[in-house]
DNA sequence: AGTTAACTTTAGAACTTCCTGAGAGGGCGC
DNA sequence: GCGCCCTCTCAGGAAGTTCTAAAGTTAACT
């Protein structure tokens, strides 16, 4: 499940095509979270190894040459800044996505928008960790896929990934995160019927134990905002999910 | 059990899908289930072995090379996640359609729609058991079978599985759940008899306790949405049950 | 032509799903 | 530590769906 992209003449149909494979090393000891992240990014085309402890972390990104890492800070043996210190040190030029728990006050952590790297709390929703790696292997320089662009459109709906504005119409609309997440996840699957489990499970965190019910609420406060317009887009599919959509043609 | 030998359209057997046939290993405890489910599938056209245990799934798994996995989480032994975990990490390629309780909350549940994976809530009826796992299939990149297009077409009336679109001569028709499952069954048994129990069986829950009576109702409501247009599609064949069958006879 | 079984249609009761407003609770910034 | 925004739960009502049951229609067989 790779190659979405374009295939340009040089690479098509040859092994290079797997150039544009970007790669990622996902470093956590606790195992339903690794897989759970690798399973995901997978999935959207990343190729990724895992790693338990830093310095397994370090073995592998030696051989690996990963593009990317996602790195918990908290791990057995190093921590994960020193990982992250001791890669750049041997000359690898990678971008660090580092997990951390909610209430982490780490000094550390500030000061890492500064330069390439950027951090996700845990817990997590898996639209947002893929949205924040995308973000950085573009800041990072890292070649794009297709799918990257930082603004999605769906009719006059205009989504900006980095300057999280919305608009519809050309007027600015101001949406929470949440909203903002589960937006995003309708325009990415923009004509398709999604099911309010499949939102439930990419665009909340992994741990949220509520039921279905949120979705419908938050349904409902995005159709306030972005459905007071003309034509209404965001679509009912009576015992099935929701739908983005023009309207229909007859 | 009801499950009757229903012959449909892909399991006519030509050397070509012999090759192409796949490989689906049934891991569950209960008996009742994982017979229904095997008599299902094989009549659909896949090569069907079970497993009662997580232990026996992965004995069976290692010499079977299944393409897929339907995989109760609840075994007796180790539960589904686990055996899926073994399975890959002993280099198994192998898409995983999971079954649980409608009230499982689990956080490994979280992530499989965005990994190849996926889950169906028990109880299910076979045609959206069938349908999930041939999107999964599809999704995982193993061989795909004939009829596996996002639209299903018969003469002028077509049915989309992402959109839950439903057209005749190019008019949007509005359909229920139920209706819709019953129109994709008889679109996917397109000039083939069906019967009521065949339809109860594949349309309905595997729990539903009414009698074929509800078959007639929802044939009479689906004709009057889809068979206002010329020429009628759904046809009675007296005593034997129903055909979507074009005019044109021989 | 009459009888019977098979099927069709309709009506409506029971149920499910969805929408929305109100409000509790938590976190963050000022 | 106060107020505001955001998240989430819940509950009432509206709308849509499912299913049963009974009455109407057709076909098949004598």
């Amino acid at each position: 499940m790779k190659a979405t992209a374009t295939l340009d003449r040089e690479s098509a149909m040859t092994p290079e095509n797997d150039l544009a494979t970007q790669r990622v090393l996902v470093v956590d000891d606790e195992k339903s979270i690794s897989e759970l992240i690798t399973t995901s990014l997978r999935f959207v085309g990343f190729d990724v190894r895992t790693a338990a402890s830093g310095a397994e972390a370090l073995r592998v990104a030696e051989e690996f040459k990963p593009h990317a890492l996602i790195l918990d800070v908290m791990l057995p043996d190093l921590d994960g800044f020193e990982v992250c210190r001791q890669l750049r040190e041997s000359g690898q030029e990678v971008g660090v996505l580092f997990l951390t728990a909610k209430d982490s006050t780490d000094d550390k952590i500030k000061g890492l928008t500064l330069g390439g790297d950027d951090y996700v709390t845990k817990p997590f929703s898996l639209e947002e960790l893929v949205a924040r790696l995308r973000a950085l292997l573009r800041r990072t320089g890292v070649v794009v896929s297709p799918i990257d662009e930082e603004t999605i459109r769906f009719a006059d709906l205009e989504l900006n990934e980095a300057t999280h504005e919305v608009r519809r119409a050309g007027n600015l609309i101001d949406l929470s995160p949440t909203e903002f997440t589960l937006l995003r996840y309708l325009m990415i699957n923009a004509d398709r019927v999604v099911s309010k489990s499949q939102i439930l499970d990419h665009v909340w965190q992994y741990d949220f134990r509520g039921d279905a019910g949120i979705v419908e609420t938050y349904i409902s406060y995005l159709r306030k905002k972005i459905d007071t317009y003309q034509p209404a887009l965001i679509h009912t599919v009576r015992g099935v999910g929701y739908r983005l959509r023009l309207p229909a043609k007859n």
